[in-house]
DNA sequence: TCTGGGGTCCTAGTGCCC
DNA sequence: TCTGGGGCACTAGGACCC
């Protein structure tokens, strides 16, 4: 363990929601809430004043509606905020070769390693001008912890928050734990957190107090030898630079449950077609493939097979998945399927002709056994293909767009072969509003604007003022809530996704957020 | 009220091999 | 030949994180 505290943690202020301001001008001040839009959407982030009404991360988007109706409720775009954490990224990698990024909006810099702290002094001014070359290059503000372990680090930047800096000396380290809830140590959610609460342990101090067996007893060996010592304050993992990818795997959740059984083949075929994309994206094969159901009473099945050899083939992965299938009772519905590969290598290897003819071998029993339901399956398949797209386009909310007489702007709202489209960008006051037909050939979809304005010989500078007014000139479509009125085109099959994808694969990822259809 | 998506890690049960 | 145990691989589920 180290003596002095030149461990960075960096977490950028509700990351999503501060991009979304910055590039919105109008949103600026006013609750912002990123996330999926469908009836079964979750809150990814949200703004510090949507935290004001009670709205936080992982919340139903329905409960976050209830408690801020007129909230802007947008749905993430990765493609921005990819771009933002590789600017973010790229200076700490500046502070040192060790940068260990957990997701787009944080990571760990060991300083040490950078040669570019020594001590609590050193420390910190490197923290302070980190926040200012944040400020500077994005226009976004980040919490910076300092102390000489990770887990300390990552407490530090939360006390932090938002847009501070805390350093914790070495030394004061057990003193400061202790009373703060068990909540606080990584790795304590609310089961593990529930099961120490019944054991009479609610604060750090008192694991500390009952001992390592005990919390082995409680907990079991890997988890109590751990969390005893993060309790007394021992957290020796090192900064990690590069991490391998262990899993690969994707999941829908339907916005209305899926009870036809061929439906539900289907959707499992299309979701490994997906995951192999992924795959082989991300230059993967695995060996496992796990199916993942959760029925509609939120009960959650796993299956998996373990294949002779690593594949990235899309028919193996298809058959290997539909057998997992014939094992799960669907009846009563599903709301989420996943296919997922894991037991990963970097290439192919083997015999995978002799695995491709065994997979068909069982995939043609599988069809056999199914023969009976045919005649039925032809018409079902033919209510299930891809709908065909509406005559209007899609415009997401919160996309950018540009119209040849307007310029650039952003989706408020549309529906009803109307899109209703604010015209401001990151330097510009905020914008007015105009409503234009959904099918307008003048308006286009655009790729985000940068944040900062860039300056010859300078890194640049915050773009625009969050100045009030301009209040848009409203429109059919936005008269029926200030903010929150988003996508109201016919149902899309399945809710939003706004995941990132696994870190080996994103250099593959389309920019501007390919992961939206 | 109603609970996303993409991951990692751990535990426990089971079956197989030596 | 039978039995037990250790080690390992595989499977399923749960907890947690962002």
């Amino acid at each position: 363990m180290r003596t002095a505290p030149t461990i960075l943690h960096l977490d950028m202020d509700a990351f999503y929601a501060s991009a979304e301001q910055a590039a919105k001008p109008s949103l600026r001040g006013k609750a912002v809430i990123v996330g999926g839009l469908g009836p079964r959407g979750v809150v990814a982030t949200c703004s510090y004043e949507a935290r004001v009404f009670g709205v936080h991360s992982a919340m139903p988007m329905a409960q976050a509606r209830r408690l801020a109706p007129n909230a802007a409720y947008l749905v993430p775009r990765f493609g921005l905020y990819r771009d933002i954490s590789e600017q973010v990224m790229g200076l700490l990698r500046d502070l040192s070769p060790l940068v260990e990024p957990l997701s787009l909006d944080e990571a760990f810099v060991d300083l040490e390693a950078g040669r570019t702290a020594w001590d609590a002094e050193s420390a910190r001014l490197t923290g302070v001008k980190l926040r200012g070359d944040i400020r500077a290059v994005t226009g976004l503000t980040g919490s910076v912890g300092l102390a000489a372990s990770k887990m300390l680090a990552k407490i530090a930047s939360e006390q932090a928050k938002p847009d501070g800096l805390v350093l914790i000396e070495p030394g004061t380290e057990r003193e400061l734990l202790a009373p703060m809830s068990v909540r606080t140590l990584p790795g304590v959610g609310p089961a593990t957190g529930d099961h120490l609460r019944r054991a009479g342990i609610t604060t750090v101090g008192e694991i500390a107090e009952a001992g390592e067996d005990e919390l082995v007893r409680l907990l079991g060996k890997a988890h109590g030898v751990a969390l005893y010592a993060m309790a007394l304050a021992h957290d020796v993992r090192p900064v990690v630079a590069e991490r391998d990818t262990k899993s690969v795997s994707v999941e829908d959740t339907y916005d209305v449950d899926i009870h036809d059984r061929v439906r539900v083949r289907m959707e499992v075929q299309r979701l490994a077609d997906r995951c192999v994309g992924r795959l082989r994206d991300a230059h993967l094969s695995g060996r496992t493939i796990v199916l993942k159901v959760r029925r509609y009473d939120f009960s959650t099945l796993t299956r998996s097979e373990t294949l002779r050899g690593p594949t990235d083939d899309p028919a193996v992965v298809r058959e290997a998945a539909a057998r997992l299938l014939e094992s799960v009772d669907t009846t009563g519905g599903v709301r989420l399927l996943g296919v997922g590969v894991s037991g990963l290598a970097d290439y192919t290897q083997e015999d995978l002709f002799a695995q491709a003819r065994t997979a068909a071998a069982a995939a043609a029993a599988v069809a056999a056994a199914e023969e009976v339901e045919h005649a039925e399956k032809e018409e079902v398949e033919e209510a299930v293909e891809e709908p065909v797209p509406p005559a209007e386009r899609r415009w997401h909310a919160g996309h950018d767009v540009r119209h040849a007489e307007f310029g650039h702007g952003w989706v408020q709202g549309s529906g009803l072969g109307r899109v209703t489209v604010r015209f401001e960008t990151p330097g510009s006051p905020p914008g007015r509003v105009r409503t234009f037909r959904s099918d307008d050939p003048l308006l286009e979809v655009a790729e985000p604007l940068p944040l900062v304005e860039r300056r010859p010989g300078g890194v640049g500078a915050p773009a625009g003022s969050p100045a009030a007014g301009g209040e848009g000139d409203g429109g059919a479509i936005v008269a029926a809530g200030a903010w929150g009125l988003v996508a109201q085109f016919p149902a899309p099959l399945k809710s939003a996704q706004f995941s990132a994808p696994p870190k080996k694969a994103r250099a593959a990822v389309a920019p501007g957020g390919g992961w939206f259809p």
